[in-house]
DNA sequence: CATGAATGAGTTTTCATTCAT
DNA sequence: AATGAATGAAAACTCATTCAT
């Protein structure tokens, strides 16, 4: 059938309006981004657009949930057979440079309040492990050095949250500042980590 | 004089543009702020504006940096006689609800990476502590507590580095999720000062 | 294929924006030319303009780039075996009733001292008989006539450029006075090319 | 009286508004001349304008009487016992040059097709002589030279519609094109005279 | 006499979106 | 499926002018 090769043409399509608009948004922000310029880059013309997307802000919406998806990859599945300390130390350092490879996504996606992003991305709240997928991992691991004597007992959601908080503004200041040379990165990571995992032992 | 009256008109009408354009950032995202919408607010005409500010560039400067001297204001001065942890705990707090109750300007200020701006709010680089007085300060408290034995010895400046972007990260998500209890908020506050004192104690 | 009609419709279009322009310019101007104007003279909006034309400047440059061919193409090729006075003569008298019937064209680009127009325009300078084709052949007539003997040795570069300027300052007080009755030109431009043909007799 | 200085202080004031204009005009183009540039020159305010003019218009046009006064004070009076030959060349010359010191106003004038302005600058109507006295002057020596046997006889008007012209003409030119050499400005002068005048000898 | 606040209409340009073809 | 013409609203900004003070 041709049916699936249109499909195959379509999504092809779909994809290219998205990577253009990422470019737009990587080189000139976000408040940049117009259909008009979407559209030259592809060497289309400006109605096609909307064969593809219902709107300017479908286009926004895709490209959130597409960076949204692409750090949840980051979350890498963790071997297990390592103590909960350097389970937290290395997911974390995982989360962290893969955020540094989306970039611009992370930004858009993470220091985002709208509120169709912050769906996913809110963690503060009460009960969030239970939405938030890294965040209930974390909560396992400290829940395991727990048992095993390791941490301190506390309430361990609680904990979850300030970890991921205190590792997100240490990584938000990265991507804010731009400039911060790879070994003053790598020191801030480790010393961070050495803090945070100090300030959870028993 | 009406001079003197006069002048102050001039400062209540400035005011005026700048409380209105703040509530448009507030209200709807820096993104969404124009010139005509502050002047249909006052009930003004849009030219009006350029009587006060050369540009709308200029307005946007002037919200930032009076958010910005907001923001250091909180960093209050601290009554001495208290032991370096609890000079910690409480010169964060104050810092993190003072921020909250600037939440518009800290958020526009402390979230952005324009170049501008970054030049007073960035703190990862080596010797930021040179420039940031909020910083320095933090070293000072550490280095006493390095003296008097209380915390374990470290790269000061490295540490307050730390520190600060570990508190920055849960006051940029208690400000980019605004729908967080009081009580849910304190106790994040909390949790997170006692993991990182606990952090660096010997 | 209606791809032929389209843009063949394109060009009626950008053609009725250039010719609007025109009209506007010749009635009031060029420094009373706005898009808005133009649009409303087409009755369209104001926005279509930036689908034909890149910017109001590309609409005057198109203008003057227009009025410079047809004042070019007023310089026909002239049929030989005439006298070289009579050559000058003819070429002159074809050279002003073209522009005079291109009139605002005219003004625009020869009363300018814009620098991207005064590129095409300029004629006073040392070897500018090299860069300006009609200069180039008054200089050839010029010679010949010195060869057989009819005028007198002379500088024949400089020669062109006072007798081409001396047209010029008749030819532009006829544009900029515009009620010289059809007989009154006539006299005076016969006038002219006596005297100055006199001038440069043997 | 009072009465006096108070009108001397209007008319300097009068005076530095159309200095000031003048400036921004020869700076930037007339088009771009504006109250308020002009006021914050003087460093006043724009209201004040209105004390001393009736419209931006009513500047503009003082400005220009301004410089036809200047460009008829030119024509200076030209000592007798000359050659009616030469006193076409000097009191041509005499002109030339102190227009080039005019420049700007030289060219607002005498390249505007403003009725009001062409008011007192058409040459070439019939008639035109008894309402000019630079051509009616140059009437009087042309009508001399044929008296006393040096020009050809003619009809006198036409005649110096025609050299007026044809000088107004390398003037103009001089004016637009800008960097045109002192050496090659005098021989392009010089050689046009030299035309002319062979051009009317008997 | 002089100020400077205020207006309203103007400027060029950009944009998301629609729609006939 | 794709084009590109067209719109109408919006953007930032400038201007001549008026007028209360």
């Amino acid at each position: 059938m041709s049916n699936t090769r249109q499909r195959q043409r379509n999504e092809e399509i779909k994809r290219k309006i998205l990577d253009c608009a990422r470019e737009i948004i990587d080189e000139d922000g976000v408040g940049s981004l117009s259909i008009r310029k979407i559209t030259n880059r592809m060497e289309y013309s400006p109605g096609i657009i909307y064969h593809y997307f219902k709107s300017k802000q479908d286009i926004l919406d895709c490209i959130m949930l597409e960076g949204y998806e692409r750090i949840l990859s980051a979350i890498a599945p963790i071997t297990d057979d390592l103590s909960p300390d350097e389970m937290i130390r290395i997911s974390f350092k995982n989360y962290i440079f893969s955020a540094l490879t989306w970039r611009s996504e992370w930004k858009a996606f993470m220091l985002s309040s709208a509120d169709t992003i912050l769906a996913h991305t809110s963690i503060l709240e009460e009960k969030s492990s239970e939405k938030r997928r890294a965040l209930a991992e974390l909560c396992h691991t400290i829940e395991n050095g727990i048992e095993i004597g390791t941490f301190a007992t506390c309430d361990v959601e609680l904990t979850a949250q300030v970890l991921w908080s205190a590792m997100y503004g240490l990584l938000a200041r990265l991507m804010i500042e731009e400039n911060i040379t790879q070994m003053q990165q790598n020191k801030l990571i480790d010393r961070q980590l050495d803090i945070l995992i100090k300030g959870i032992l028993r």
